[in-house]
DNA sequence: GCCCAGGTCTCCG
DNA sequence: CGGAGACCTGGG
């Protein structure tokens, strides 16, 4: 067993990033990694391998730490790659902060996101199971679920004498018997995800394809999936395939663009979708991701559920 | 026992 | 299109 080590210094990445605020802001992409101790570790796929990951920041000057098990060697660059993706470390967040100064109505916003970033897939499949799962369903359970049909029907892996799951792929998933997914709590969501995955596996490239369309043909092309509705189909778009463009319009989502901008009035899914298709573009993702997460820890998301 | 959870599906006008 | 109901299931 390979153990190493290595470091990814603050200035390397661009502009701020905190590991506990993202793991912890209930995004779709993935349950958050295991975390002991603010040591966060997940079987990632690197250069062919599998490697147990682990991650870590100092609290005093923002680097992150990145320790791997592996039986094989490995490129530190590699892991290093793909944590950067993960993390979307490459994207200059500063972008992002000058929106929020330049527009008033999200002045506020800034301070309780600072270095929140998005979460993304490593596999896209996992995000599409993961997301169908969180519908009409709390961030509780629904990480619950992901996180049990992992830990039963996926590949196992063992590193430091201990049992570590990948999430499973397309053609292992659909070959779960419905009554076994319903064991992990999906309910009538066990269906949608089948139905979903035999479609990913009837096409070729099914990822690949979405991965290199515009942001309108994907979202076309994703909410053809059972259990895909527009909120579910912008969650996948955004983690699984990095379209900055998508806005997942939840309950929440709703409420507080219409309580920022249009005064409280009552507006449809479909005209918020469109209004930040316009006024936020390919800052819509972070912007959603920062109203959530604003709403939740300002307290006002408990000032506008009371109008309700 | 009732209501709700980061919606979607189906049916209907 | 847009609105109204039903919907697995665990927790308050």
């Amino acid at each position: 067993m390979i153990k190493n080590t290595f470091t990814i210094k603050y200035d390397e990445y661009k502009g701020d990033f905190d590991l506990t605020l993202t793991m912890n802001s209930g995004q779709t992409s993935q349950p958050p990694w295991t975390n002991v101790e603010g040591r966060y570790s997940e079987v990632l796929f690197v250069d062919g391998e599998y490697v147990l990951a682990e991650i870590s920041q100092e609290f005093l000057n923002d680097d992150i730490i990145v320790s791997y098990y592996s039986n094989h060697e490995i490129n530190n660059k590699s892991l290093r790659d793909k944590i950067f993706y993960i993390f979307d470390l490459d994207y200059d967040i500063t972008g992002v902060y000058d929106f929020l100064e330049d527009n008033q109505e999200l002045n506020d916003v800034y301070k309780f996101n600072r270095g929140l970033r998005l979460y993304k897939a490593q596999y896209p499949f996992e995000s599409i199971i993961s997301s169908i799962c969180s519908a009409n369903n709390s961030i509780k359970r629904w990480t619950k679920s992901v996180d049990d049909i992992k830990t039963s029907c996926g590949r196992e892996f063992i590193f430091n004498n201990e049992s570590h799951h990948i999430f499973p792929r397309e053609e292992d998933f659909f070959e779960i018997p419905e009554d076994k997914l319903k064991s992990f709590g999906v309910g009538y969501r066990s269906s949608y995800m089948l139905n979903s995955t035999g479609r990913i596996l009837s096409e070729d490239n099914f990822h690949e394809k979405i991965f290199e369309m515009s942001y309108e043909d994907s979202f076309k092309k994703i909410i053809e999936l059972e259990g895909v509705g527009p909120k579910v189909a912008d969650c996948i778009l955004l983690y699984a395939y990095n379209k900055r463009e998508a806005y997942p319009v939840d309950v929440w989502i709703n409420r507080i663009t219409t309580y920022l901008y249009f005064n409280g009035q009552k507006i449809s899914n479909k005209k918020i979708m469109e209004f930040a298709r316009e006024s936020f573009d390919e800052y819509s993702g972070y912007i959603q991701l920062y109203l959530f997460n604003y709403a939740r820890l300002s307290g006002l998301m408990d000032k506008i559920k009371s109008r309700h």
